[in-house]
DNA sequence: ATGAAAGCGCTAACAC
DNA sequence: GTGTTAGCGCTTTCAT
């Protein structure tokens, strides 16, 4: 059996509570006894049980992830950040796949809360008030990665997703184009609250054209659906460019064009929303709006610790810098 | 604060520890007691307090999970089938990104340990005895998925590696290919140790193709180290294949070609290996051999959780079925 | 079949 | 500054 409290304590002469202080830096213990403690420690190698400590603080050093896809390259990404950061402050990440379903999701909650995690990083597609309502019930700290998360009472991280779509709309425009697709995922909001839908309907009205319905297509966040969709747009007519709101979606798209024999970007422009490692992997590379998904991850888990550890948050949304990439699949028309 | 066993106990007017027989089924209660615990429990919305549960059997419903590189999209589909399988035996993942450093490895084995991790799936480019070790000691159910495990005496499962890296090369061969340059990463084994390149030399000698040192290259598992090897290659040659042992770093090979004025695969062919979203994504998609990913975290985690409840597990090494996908970029010569 | 009680390893009053 | 002790919520002997 490995060692315990006890047997650090009996073999420094101690007690029990005089081991516990030296190893949680709770009371002050005399430089002589700290000591030795210390060096028994060392000794026996004693790692205090997490499991025990959990029972009676009510806290582990566990942080909750619920994602709703874990093959998503998206998440794959944010998951970097959060675990490396996590373990800078030695927390360890608890990893759920909701698969975006809001049942999963709220059990994960229950679940998590009951494993005694320290907080919860939520990252979902479309957040509702129910999401909300679950987690708030919990009292755990919390934060929120989603696009829509600034319409509620929760801390989140995320980009100014409307000014983003709206530059990279206009930059379309400034490239010559008139006729602009947008193909996007309906999972992820509706239409009417998406940021990036009324980025991309700003952009247009400010600059005079008419928005056409024909070529604004919903699916989902694959690539698979970038490809239907886009098909279902060819069918009709050929847009000069299309926005896909994200780059798995972009590439299934441009996928589609391809396999129509037309060409990227000189028939047909197409850009996407991420910059995941796929989109300059692609060719022809994707221009494509960069989200620092990292340091999202990094930021959500830095603020997780800070409500751990009680310190004030300056805002409940942060939103972190985005920044439009030009790369090979847009062509002046 | 939430109710526990007490207030159950309390409520239906029984002993806690006739409530615990109810809920974990663990010895007889009377039909009449158990229906009113049930009841109870059911209007109360109890649920066992897993850390109180841990501290005393020493075992949680926690599985860890310990990977080289969470971004790596092989990594994220095998996450998937570990999550998905896990939930159905009511486990959740621990996840620990290793960075392949094998301190880090050494150093989350014991963390998992202390967290009372039912078992442990550990993922590696490369594994050694001190893994192997470390975890012995460690005295917990765990399984490897490692290209190499089947050189030590632990659970693993995998593909035959070697079969089919001959079967590939057999098939460029017969494509007509003479040439064939070998693109790997040294991270994964040492070349000597390396299935994959035992079963590409094999089937070069099997054929009377002499072997080439000079496009055989060695890098790590990243999409860059592919486009730099072959960059190095295309420097003093122009070979009619590449081989490349990951689809990642494959795809960077043929960027590379790409981007130095050749034809994929008109001009070179390629085929990588693995099978990962992206070889059907990319354009030209990519010839490769189809890993069963999913499933190898399925059957791993099927596998830990068996051996949690002590059933018997017939193969210490589980070799799973491989397919050759024939796509767009080989080009019969 | 059921209950009482010990104890898992630890923290945190509370006493001295 | 240090020790004693009561729990945290549960499982598991040991009686009955």
């Amino acid at each position: 059996m490995s060692v315990t409290i006890k047997d650090v304590a009996k073999r420094a002469g101690v007690s029990i509570s005089t081991v516990s202080r030296v190893i949680n830096n709770s009371k002050p213990v005399s430089n002589e006894i700290r000591q030795r403690v210390m060096s028994v420690i060392k000794e026996t190698g004693y790692v205090p049980n997490p499991v025990a400590r959990s029972l009676v603080t009510k806290k582990s050093q566990l942080i909750g992830v619920i994602v709703p896809d874990i093959s998503n390259f998206f998440i794959g990404e944010l998951l970097n950040g959060i675990e490396e950061v996590g373990k800078i402050y030695e927390y360890d990440i608890l990893l759920c796949n909701s698969y975006g379903e809001i049942e999963e999701e709220l059990k994960y909650i229950n679940l998590l809360k009951s494993k005694q995690v320290a907080g919860i990083i939520f990252v979902t597609w479309k957040m509702s008030q129910e999401h909300v309502d679950a987690i708030k019930e919990g009292n755990l700290p919390s934060v929120y990665i989603s696009k829509n998360a600034h319409n509620f009472d929760v801390y989140s991280v995320s980009i100014d997703n409307k000014t983003a779509a709206y530059e990279m709309t206009k930059y379309l425009i400034e490239k010559g184009h008139r006729q602009i697709g947008f193909i996007r995922s309906s999972i992820e909001d509706d239409i009417i609250d998406s940021e990036r839908f009324k980025g991309y309907k700003d952009a247009l009205e400010d600059n005079n054209i008419q928005i056409d319905n024909e070529i604004i297509k919903e699916g989902d966040t694959t690539s698979e659906s970038g490809y239907y969709l886009m098909n279902e747009i060819l069918n009709i007519k050929k847009p000069d460019a299309i926005f896909a709101t994200s780059d798995e979606v972009a590439i299934g798209a441009i996928n589609c064009i391809l396999d129509k024999g037309y060409k990227v970007p000189d028939d047909i422009s197409v850009v996407g929303f991420d910059d995941i490692k796929l989109a300059s992997l692609y060719r022809p590379s994707l221009t494509t709006v960069k989200q620092p998904i990292y340091d999202m991850g990094a930021v959500s888990i830095r603020m997780i610790v800070k409500m751990i550890d009680g310190e004030e948050i300056e805002d409940k949304h942060t939103y972190l810098p985005y920044e439009l990439v030009e790369r090979q699949s847009v062509k002046k028309r």
